[in-house]
RNA sequence: UGACACCCAGUCAA
DNA sequence: TTGACTGGGTGTCA
């Protein structure tokens, strides 16, 4: 890996580097039978911390992003990482993070038309791992060659299918 | 036109035929500024009747609803029609024209709030049109493949954008 | 509180 | 091209 491949898996401004970690999700045959989704996870070429596994429970493309997103704060954590960068295509995963799950929590997980919030449980465990971290949503478009996307997109599809 | 098609258009019992048309409402930006309204009449496949038109006035999806439920009336009387049946799936549009008006014309137009009934001057017109129509109007559901519903759902789309 | 629409956004797929 | 996954919002009424 030369410096100019470093330098975009680490930003920051003063010599401060924060890790940035890409993730995203994928599910074959997304809201109809026998749908399966995964999970891809990319830290880096050949990183041996990139992760491409098959999602359990509730096969839909959201709970892949989801759960794409928290395996990345888990795995942070375990390494000691305070501050971390997600980069991720799903505008789902960032506002439901960012800006609606603080309502979730007063209003009783109810969705604006009353209804209750689908992925819940997901958005939960993402609150709890990130405690005590520092994490910053980033939004990348999808399929516009950005590597770092395109690696994770790849990484979940292998994923989708174990 | 074979005869199943034909009979999709036409309905009634005992060999009475009821000209059956679809209408429905689009609005982009709906609520928002520079909001586009349009209608949609749908009377068969290829008839040159069908309508599809920008809105004036107000921009908002129920104007669009009832300015395309109009369209059909004031078409069926130049027509010469004295029975139609109207199908859309607007159940403010059906609830409107046959439960409440009766209330509203001698409450002086005030919904159960007290506040003035918004598409009020939409509302007359159309009972005004109807005057000597017998007119019969049936619910279908939106986005559920139904043709007819569909076609005029592309109609009011594409009028929107004129 | 309910109902039916009309949208906006981003994905995931076939 | 069409369809599912999901959220936020307005238009309107009872």
């Amino acid at each position: 890996m030369n410096s100019g491949e470093r330098r975009r898996q680490f930003s920051g401004r003063g010599g401060e580097r924060i890790p940035t970690v890409y993730v995203d999700g994928s599910c074959k045959n997304n809201g109809r039978d026998g749908a399966k989704a995964g999970c891809g996870v990319f830290w880096g070429p050949n990183n041996p911390l990139n992760v491409s596994e098959r999602v359990s429970g509730r096969q839909t493309n959201q709970t892949a992003e989801l759960r794409a997103a928290h395996k990345a704060i888990e795995q942070a954590k375990s390494l000691n990482m305070d501050k971390l960068i997600i980069e991720t295509d799903s505008k789902f995963v960032i506002q439901g993070v960012t800006k609606w799950m603080d309502n979730w929590k007063q209003n009783g997980w109810k969705t604006a038309s009353g209804r209750d919030v689908v992925n819940r449980s997901d958005f939960e465990k993402i609150d709890q791992a990130s405690r005590g971290m520092d994490i910053q949503w980033k939004y990348v478009p999808g399929h516009q060659g950005i590597k770092g996307n395109e690696e994770a997109d790849r990484l979940a599809t292998e994923g989708s299918r174990k």
